[in-house]
RNA sequence: GCGCCCGUAGCUCAGCAGGAUAGAGCACCAGAUUCCUAAUCUGGGGGCCACAGGUUCGAAUCCUGUCGGGCGCACCA
C-alpha cells in the first residue's frame, strides 16, 4: 500500500465533507493535488499542495482554505499534526505508529512489499533488444536489454499485464549478407581455401562453428551451386545459428522474452500488406516524390516517385517510403505492420526501447502507430544513451572494423550479470554512462552496487549475530512481525522506518514514469540510510541493533533492518539482481 | 538547413507528472578512528540550475528564442 496515495484519498475524503457542508465551493479538480514527502524534513512528513490549487475556483484566500482543511485533518487517524506553511501548503505530521504499520506490513507480505494494482491488469507491450540476428551481442546491446527488461518488470510489480518481445529483423538484406558469409564459412569447413573475408561480407569467427555444422549435416550438397539454391537455406539456418547465440548472451544477462516477432513471417503470413492495407483504405497512402533534405542533400539523390505513408498527419516531419524500388517492403512498413500486430494481439500500450543512433526514427514510428491504431493505441520509445568503457580511468577504444569490439559475453562473464545490470540504471536512460571495469567491481562505498548488496549482506551478517546472542528466540518474519515496534523512537530509526514506507510509492511513480533508474537510485539511499544508523553503533554500542540486554529492543530493531532487506531485496528483484546473504 | 536528446557544485550525476532555503557521491578542507559491527566515520566550504524572454500564487522542471555538446536526416536496419 502506498501511504501517500492512501493520505490522498483521505484528504479528498475531507475536501468532499467541505464540499457537502458547503464550505468549499466552485469547480473542484483533485487530479493535480499531490501528497509527497517535503524535501525538507522538518515540514513534516508529508505535504499537500491543495489548498493552494483549490484556492481560485473556490474564491477563496489559499491560507483561509487550507486552515478548513486543516482543522478536518486533523481528526484523521494516523495524522499526529497538520501545520499550514508557506504560500498555503498543509503539512502533515504522522504518528509513529502510522509508520511502523509499514514494518509490520513489509514482514508480512516479503518482497511483495511494493507491488500496486495501479496498472489494473493493462496490457503493456514492451520490446527491447530487437538487434538483427548477425552476430553475437555487443556491449552497445547491454545497456536497452537490461533497461528495457526491468523497466518490464517494474511495470508487472506495479500491477501491468506485460510481454517483453523481441522483434527478429530477419527479413532486410542484411541476412542476406549472413547468408552468403555463412556459404563462405562452410566452404572453408569443407576444406576450400576461402583466403581473406572480401569486404561487405561479415568476417567474424562466430560463423566458423556454424558453417562445420552445415558441412558435418549437408556434406557437399551446397558446394558448387549458384546462390538461387542455396541462399534460402542458408538465411535460415544462420538466422537461427545466431538468434541461439543471441539467445545465450541475453540469458546470461538474465534477460529472457517472451515472444519473439520474426520479421520474416509478418511478411510471410501478409501482416505487412493487410496493415499497408488499412492504411491505403484510410488515405493514408500515395505515391509522391519527396523533397531532398535541406542544406544536406544526398550524392544520389533524384526525384523518385515511392509509395508513401502520410506520416505528417500525424506528427512526422516528412512522409516516408513503404516500398523499395524493388517493390519489396522497407524496414519502416514491416515494423509498421509489427505494431499492428502487438495492437491487434490486444496491446494498446507499447514501449520501444532503442538505442540513441535511432533518435530520427522514433517520430515516424509513433505517427505510425497513432494511425494505425486509428489514435487508440500509444507508443513511448525509451532511447539509451552510449555506453563509454573504460578500464581503470583508460577508455577502451572500439572498432568494428578492425574486430576490437567488446561482446556482451566478456562483459558479463568479466563482472557478472548483477553488477552489469546494475550499473546500467546508474544513469537515467538518455545520459550516456561511463562503465569502467576496475571501478564496478571495487568493493568500496563508491561502487553503487556493492554499496546496496553490503547493506542487505550486513542485515544477514547481524541476524546470525543474533541467532547467536540469543539462541533460544525465534527472529522470523511473522515473530518480529508481532513485536513491540513502538520501541523504536529515535529520529534516525524513523527515518529509515519511512524510507522503507516510501517504496510503494517509488514504485508507482517510476512505473508511470517508464524510468527504471529510479529504483537503483532508490535502492541506493535506502542502503544510505542504513548505512548511516549502522555506523553510529561503532561509537555508542547502545545503538548497535543487538542489546544481549534487551531482548525486545533487538526484536524491534531486527524487525526494522529485516524490512529494509525485504525492500533492498524487493528492489534488486525488480532490477533482476540477486541479493547477498554475505559478501 | 531541419528534427530529436542533453546543458544543474571543480568532476560524475539525481531532482519525484510545477512546490517551500536546489541535493548526493567524488575531489577539497577540518576533525575522529586501529575499534572488530573488516571493506571507515563526523562536520564544512562550494551554485545567476547555459543565456534571454513568457505562462503561473510559485519554474531547474512547462512554452518561445539564442548559444554550446551529442545523435539522426529519401528505396539501411
Amino acid at each position: 500500500m502506498n501511504v501517500f496515495s492512501q493520505l490522498k484519498s483521505d484528504i479528498e475524503g475531507q475536501i468532499a465533507a467541505l464540499q457537502t457542508e458547503g464550505v468549499l465551493t466552485g469547480d473542484i479538480d483533485t487530479a493535480r493535488i499531490t501528497v509527497e514527502p517535503p524535501r525538507d524534513p522538518s515540514h513534516g512528513d508529508a505535504a499537500t499542495n491543495a489548498a493552494m490549487l483549490l484556492a481560485k475556483p473556490a474564491g477563496m484566500k489559499p491560507r483561509d482554505l487550507a486552515e478548513k482543511l486543516a482543522e478536518k485533518l486533523r481528526t484523521v487517524s494516523g495524522i499526529a499534526a497538520v501545520e499550514i506553511a508557506g504560500p498555503g501548503f498543509i503539512n502533515l505530521r504522522m504518528a509513529n505508529d502510522f509508520w511502523l504499520s509499514q514494518i509490520a506490513e513489509v514482514l508480512n507480505v516479503g518482497t511483495a512489499y511494493g507491488n500496486s494494482d495501479m496498472g489494473q491488469g493493462e496490457r503493456v507491450n514492451v520490446e527491447y533488444v530487437s538487434a538483427n540476428p548477425t552476430g553475437p551481442m555487443h556491449v552497445g546491446h547491454c545497456r536497452g536489454a537490461v533497461v528495457g527488461d526491468v523497466l518490464a518488470n517494474l511495470l508487472s510489480k506495479a500491477g501491468y499485464d506485460v510481454t517483453k518481445e523481441y522483434y527478429v529483423n530477419d527479413a532486410g538484406a542484411q541476412v542476406d549478407v549472413l547468408a552468403r558469409s555463412l556459404h563462405l564459412r562452410y566452404r572453408e569447413a569443407l576444406g576450400q581455401d576461402i583466403g581473406e573475408i572480401p569486404a561487405g561480407l561479415y568476417p567474424g569467427d562466430y560463423l566458423v562453428a556454424p558453417g562445420k555444422k552445415i558441412a558435418a549435416r549437408d556434406g557437399d550438397k551446397w558446394l558448387d551451386q549458384p546462390e538461387t539454391a542455396w541462399l534460402q537455406e542458408f538465411r535460415s539456418f544462420a538466422i537461427s545459428e545466431m538468434m541461439g547465440l543471441i539467445r545465450e548472451d541475453l540469458a546470461q544477462l538474465g534477460v529472457e522474452h517472451d515472444v519473439f516477432t520474426s520479421e520474416a513471417a509478418l511478411v510471410a503470413a501478409g501482416k505487412v500488406q493487410a496493415a499497408f492495407d488499412y492504411l491505403e483504405g484510410k488515405g493514408d497512402i500515395y505515391i509522391g516524390v519527396l523533397e531532398p533534405p535541406k542544406g544536406k542533400t544526398p550524392d544520389d539523390w533524384e526525384p523518385r516517385p515511392q509509395t508513401l505513408f502520410r506520416s505528417t498527419d500525424f506528427g512526422d516531419d516528412v512522409d516516408r517510403p513503404l516500398k523499395k524500388s524493388d517493390g519489396s517492403w522497407t524496414y519502416f512498413a514491416s515494423d509498421i505492420a509489427c505494431h499492428f500486430d502487438k495492437y491487434e494481439r490486444g496491446f494498446a500500450t507499447m514501449i520501444d526501447i532503442f538505442g540513441a543512433d535511432h533518435g530520427g526514427y522514433v517520430k515516424r514510428m509513433k505517427a505510425a502507430t497513432k494511425a494505425i491504431t486509428n489514435g487508440k493505441g500509444e507508443l513511448d520509445v525509451k532511447l539509451c544513451q552510449l555506453v563509454n568503457l573504460f578500464d581503470n580511468g583508460e577508455p577502451i577504444k572500439m572498432s568494428k572494423r578492425s574486430g576490437t569490439f567488446v561482446t556482451l559475453k566478456e562483459v558479463v562473464e568479466t563482472v557478472g550479470k548483477d553488477v552489469v545490470r546494475f550499473i546500467m540504471l546508474t544513469r537515467k536512460n538518455d545520459a550516456t554512462l561511463d562503465f569502467d571495469f576496475a571501478k564496478v567491481t571495487e568493493q568500496s562505498k563508491d561502487n553503487p552496487v556493492f554499496y546496496v548488496q553490503y547493506a542487505h549482506a550486513r542485515i544477514s551478517s547481524v541476524f546470525r549475530q543474533a541467532r547467536e546472542a540469543f539462541t533460544n528466540v525465534n527472529f522470523s518474519d511473522a515473530a518480529l512481525a508481532g513485536c513491540d515496534l513502538s520501541l523504536l523512537n529515535s529520529e534516525e530509526e524513523m527515518r529509515l522506518v519511512r524510507r522503507v514506507a516510501e517504496w510503494p510509492r517509488i514504485i508507482e511513480q517510476a512505473a508511470t514514469a517508464h524510468e527504471p533508474h529510479r529504483i537503483a537510485f532508490f535502492l541506493g539511499e535506502v542502503a544510505a540510510d542504513f548505512h548511516s544508523l549502522w555506523n553510529r553503533g561503532r561509537d555508542n554500542t547502545e545503538l548497535r541493533f543487538i542489546k544481549a540486554d534487551d531482548l525486545a529492543a533487538t526484536q524491534a530493531r531486527l524487525a526494522m533492518i529485516r524490512a529494509v532487506a525485504l525492500v533492498i531485496a524487493s528492489g534488486l528483484a525488480v532490477v533482476g539482481v540477486s541479493p547477498l546473504e554475505e559478501m
